[in-house]
DNA sequence: GTTTTTGCAAATGATTTGCATGGAT
DNA sequence: ATCCATGCAAATCATTTGCAAAAAC
């Protein structure tokens, strides 16, 4: 597997060790449902402890593999798209939408200030909760 | 107090009532440090349980009186700016800073995503904050 | 064999809840 | 007098930590 590999090598690059639980992770947090929480992860491999999962998925966000994002007081989401974007969360369902940025979001920052990173967080409701609500 | 006015009348308005609590809570949201934690009303008002401060900051927020502003995973932070702008968070000293909205940051929505509310985060190094790092 | 990782269980921090008492209308 | 709001303490949820055992190098 492909993702195996970018794995193994930012792990050893660092002199970190390549593991199961770190392998599971990654291809899971790799392919689908791009943005995942700890219980997912957790639902996906019950055998994993919570401390390693949180521990992996922090690990992970060191090497740049994944993206913590913000949700407004819920638990953490992570998010395997790495590159600048942002994101629409359905107040009903839940569902988090990825959005395409066409231009960076910058407004005046207060002088001196050293922006590291920014994210545009919409809340709303997303179609199919606007037909059956 | 002028800010009392505001809060009994809108209570008032919902057939809810004026209490101490409330009125405390509320001069002190209104007054001075625009970025209020939980914890500092208590700082303020050790008698308040917590239970009772956070009852009150989500009522005011049904009211329109606060707005409960993202911070990345921290513990909730109401602004009594309530309207739209957005803010840079120092990832040093945790400072707040509010940036004006010269334009609505409108990115593409998915199809028939009503937004209800969208804000900026940014998050960065403050001015302090790097001459003294 | 040495050092890092893991799992477990307990600790933590923030917030919420149940319930009896006190306070506002 | 009635019903809402408060305080207390316990509960909950998400996440972190300490430490001994297991796995990677």
């Amino acid at each position: 597997m492909q993702s195996d590999q970018v794995l193994t090598e930012a792990l050893r690059a660092r002199g970190q060790r390549v593991t199961l639980p770190r392998l599971a992770v990654h291809r899971f947090v790799s392919r689908a449902p791009q943005h995942v929480t700890a219980d997912d992860i957790h639902e996906e491999f019950p055998s994993l402890s919570f401390a390693t999962i949180y521990s992996t998925l922090d690990l992970f966000e060191q090497l740049g593999l994944v993206r913590r994002v913000s949700t407004l007081g819920g638990s953490a989401v992570y998010d395997s798209r790495v590159d600048a974007h942002d994101h629409a969360t359905c107040r009903v369902c839940g569902r988090m939408f990825d959005l395409e940025r066409d231009e960076l979001p910058a407004p005046a920052l207060p002088r001196g200030f050293k922006a590291e990173r920014a994210q545009v967080e919409v809340v709303g409701v997303c179609a199919d909760c606007r037909r059956s609500g």
